[in-house]
RNA sequence: CGGGAAGUGGCUCAGCUUGGUAGAGCGCUUGGUUCGGGACUAAGAGGCCGCGGGUUCAAAUCCCGCCUUCCCGACCA
């Protein structure tokens, strides 16, 4: 391939748009064009990274059994009403009608069509278990498209669902699924860790989100380096230690005038007490128009997503009594749902707001003081918390979530009455797992994790064209003859290349073979004089004379 | 939606404070010289200064409204 003809354009300087390495990087080497905020177009090079990705994914989901299909991405609503997802998905879904006002959306995600589509095929027991994917472009109107593709509005994704008769397939499936997640990402050169996740919207049972080690993380996770625990912060979980004031004698509760202080930090100040000894409290309001309050020590925070599971439905943020703020606390009120942290009620002389302006109640216990109608864990995981399973520390870091693999038995199949007859020859509903990848966005991934000052530093199997061959000076002859040449024998080799064969100044040439990250360049310059071309490698930068004639062969065995 | 920044040839940006008919570098076209690290040279082409309104003799520049984009927060692969 001629680099002239084909459509590769580069970007001297990093594009105003873009602010993270992985999308300055992307727009500069001419991957991907921004057509819209989250929408973009994929260029001949960005297309070939996305191909090798889609490779390994469909290469190693055939391999445990799966069927490839394709899927919609135009879904009518009924599906989704039967569910219930038409209401619960709320605006991040696209929405549209056709001509008759009949309601369609773009699909965000494709549980519901694909148990439509699987549903009066799986008959028996014989006909489990069924694994089927397929990937495609999935919609969703983000909130705050980010990064370029990482969160965009359109993007594509790997959707794999998995049908079963019982529990124990269920488990063995999404054991296997598990491991060809662990084989993809390992292909394709991306550190990741598996860690355990909250399953959110889309429901279920449990699941486990597949985290790729990137500084523009969104995915909030801890680790134990001891034991292996790892979980995203909606799910995690940690050993706490007790609290200090236990051994406090209950003191009668008080009122005490506390103006203009409403922030842990300026109550504890001022009244010159802990943080850990309040209980900070904050409101939410379900999707009835309940109010609850969620109670957390001082010092700690709410994770919604733990108090969404036990609150045991959808909240959000509480936005009247605004002038209250600051002041409320779970003592002497009624008439709302209040749930506390586990550790809250522990505390002994504990302050929490007076439910009045400036003021606070001192010497709260539970119990006397207040009661919770639920109580769990809701307080979020810090950092250096203690690991539930080994009680060694954990430490917190951020990274992009890539994979997400769900176990949701009966959410989808019950509603949309997914039947088989079993070998006892009654009708059960199937159990179904789902499991997903963020194809587009692992290519964000593969370059925060490849690249250096000068561009991008592909791995040889995941870079969109292996080698360049550069001819130094493109108006002479000898150079043009043998660069052409190289480049057939490149590709009767099977090795994917492309022959600079532009008569720009050789600095130009060197620069761009950077950026885009070949991972091997076949320089044919001054030293053709003694038979010798030079090949340099782009993730070191050594370079290697090697007689011309060898050159294919050292390739072939570098590339093993 | 809240908070911050920005919109000027294809790209990166200057000009705006203090209004006076639009600039640079890169890229592009043509000729010449060059050819191991974003070359040199000469001559060109290319701009409703994001959109709408207002102030003014005169607006890229001042005022008002809107749109778009990026970053930070609430959502997620």
């Amino acid at each position: 391939m001629k680099f002239s003809t084909l459509y590769i354009k580069t970007l001297r300087d990093d594009p105003q748009e873009a602010e993270t390495v992985s999308h300055k990087l992307m727009i500069r080497a001419g991957l991907v064009k921004k057509i819209s905020t989250g929408i973009y177009a994929y260029l001949p090079l960005g297309l070939k990274v996305l191909q090798h990705i889609m490779k390994a994914v469909r290469e190693e989901l055939n391999m445990i059994g799966c069927s490839e299909l394709l899927l919609p991405a135009l879904i009518p609503s009924d599906p989704w009403k039967k569910t219930g997802r038409w209401d619960l998905y709320g605006k991040e879904m696209f929405r549209l009608s056709d001509r008759t006002d009949r309601l369609f959306c773009l699909g965000p995600t494709h549980e519901e069509v694909v148990t439509e589509v699987v549903k009066n095929d799986i008959r028996s027991y014989r006909d489990l278990p069924l694994y089927v994917y397929q990937i495609q472009a999935k919609y969703r109107d983000e909130l705050r498209p980010r990064f370029g593709i990482v969160r965009a509005k359109e993007f594509i994704m790997k959707d794999l669902y998995s049908f079963h008769a019982d529990n124990d397939c269920l488990e063995k499936g999404y054991k296997k699924v598990f491991h060809a997640y662990e084989k993809i990402f390992e292909r394709c050169s991306i550190k990741s860790i598996p860690v355990e996740a909250d399953n959110g919207a889309i429901g279920g049972a449990y699941s486990h989100e597949f985290v790729a080690q990137t500084p523009i993380g969104e995915t909030a996770y801890v680790i134990c380096s001891s034991c292996g625990y790892a979980a995203n912060l909606e799910a995690a979980r940690s050993k706490v230690a007790i609290c200090s004031s236990h051994e406090e004698s209950k003191k009668e509760m008080s009122e005490m005038a506390t103006p203009g202080k409403k922030t842990i930090e300026e109550v504890s100040t001022f009244l010159n007490q802990d943080p850990s000894k309040f209980l900070k409290t904050l409101c939410y309001r379900n999707q009835k128009g309940k109010k609850i309050l969620a109670i957390v020590r001082g010092d700690d925070e709410v994770n919604e997503a733990k108090l969404k599971k036990i609150a045991g439905a959808d909240i959000e943020w509480s936005h009247e009594d605004q002038e209250l703020m600051g002041f409320v606390g779970p003592a002497g009120m009624s008439g709302v749902l209040i749930v506390a942290d586990e550790r809250t009620k522990k505390i002994i002389n504990a302050i929490c707001g007076a439910n009045k302006v400036d003021a606070h109640f001192m010497n709260v216990n539970y119990e006397r003081d207040w009661k919770a109608q639920l109580s769990g864990d809701i307080r979020e995981v810090k950092d250096k918390d203690l690991c539930p399973e080994c009680g060694k520390e954990l430490s917190l870091s951020l990274g992009m979530e890539l994979g997400h693999t769900f176990v949701l038995n009966d959410r989808y199949t019950k509603p949309l009455e997914v039947k088989f007859a079993s070998v006892d020859g009654r009708m059960k509903t199937v159990l179904m797992g789902c499991y997903g990848i963020g194809i587009s966005r692992m290519i964000a991934a593969l370059i925060e994790q490849h690249h250096d000052e000068k561009g991008l530093t592909w791995p040889v199997q995941m870079a969109p064209y292996k080698v360049i061959v550069i001819p130094v000076n493109a108006e002479s002859e000898e150079q043009t003859i043998l660069a052409e040449k190289l480049s057939n024998e490149l590709n009767s080799n099977g090795i994917s290349n492309i022959w600079d064969d532009r008569n720009l100044s050789p600095g130009v040439k060197f620069k761009d073979a950077e950026l885009i990250g070949f991972p091997y360049a076949v320089i044919l310059g001054k030293c053709l004089e003694e038979g010798l071309a030079e090949i340099k490698v782009r993730k070191t930068g050594e370079t290697f004379k090697i007689p011309l004639n060898d050159v294919i062969e050292k390739l072939k065995q570098w590339m093993e």
